[in-house]
DNA sequence: CTTAGTGCAAAACATTTGCATCGGT
DNA sequence: ACCGATGCAAATGTTTTGCACTAAG
């Protein structure tokens, strides 16, 4: 169950970047959680938690942890950056819904099926894709 | 061939806002080019033509645009907001083609029907999405 | 005449950057 | 001891906001 951490450990050593206790706090912090987080409410959470760290050094793991595939990143809105912790996680795609910081993960195999024939009809290989559906709650109230 | 226009003083007229030349000037701006374009180019295409328009009133008229789907709001990076004009055009989404500047637009019905699925099983109106495919050309030949 | 819309500048905001200090190697 | 990494604060760049003025209705 470590071996996401074993990943981030390893990724350091071999681009020779220095293991520091900051960079495995951070990295502690997201893969404590399962929620979808941005840089604020990481640095809000530690410091909660005593532990020191600036918004300068967490950007700048962020950046390592998504160079090794450790963190996937999103941009739901113009305004914050999320993210999302990927190890051992399946690929899937999203729903954001407006007026509630709230995001819906889905997983549909009609995308696997789309993929396939766009592959076959311009003879292409498709690596990956994004897909965001936005939303608002339906309320039974109309408006004029 | 005015039918955007048209639509848009239809849209200000019903709303009772107000039928400003920048909203014209703007609207024409918008429409007299294909590409996809932000607040800023914008600001900046119409300066040069001496026509002068506050970067204020730009944002506000976009807000407009989009209410009237006169436009489309893409979120490419984190940094800047991008736009494209959209009369008649039904959605669609692109398919990205490395190697090639290639951008091959198309319409999949299925993604209606997942957003249906999605609407129906979570309660909520989607408005719009965005999806994109990542893709390199598979050669014929070489193959590994 | 009324008041929505405008331009301008300042504010807000997330992220980046510069620099002195700290600490991994 | 060296120099990469950190913390802090200032800078950056886009979008929003406040306010006095202009002009559409």
């Amino acid at each position: 169950m470590d071996q996401a951490k074993q990943t981030f450990r390893l990724y350091l050593q071999e681009k020779g970047f220095r293991k520091t206790p900051e960079r495995f706090a951070i990295f502690d912090e997201i893969y404590a959680s399962n929620q979808h987080f941005d840089v604020e409410l990481l640095y809000l959470k530690m410091k909660e938690k005593k532990y020191r760290v600036s918004r300068a050094t967490i950007y700048n793991t962020m950046e390592l942890l998504l160079n090794c595939n450790l963190i996937r990143k999103h941009q739901f809105s113009r305004n914050v950056t999320q993210y999302e912790k990927s190890f051992g996680t399946s690929q899937h795609d999203h729903v954001v819904v407006a007026d509630s910081n709230e995001v819906i993960e889905f997983c549909d195999p009609r995308i696997e099926s789309i993929k396939k024939t766009l592959e076959d009809k311009h003879k292409i290989k498709i690596s990956h894709h994004t897909l965001y559906f936005y939303a608002e709650k339906s309320s039974p109230t109309s408006n004029t």
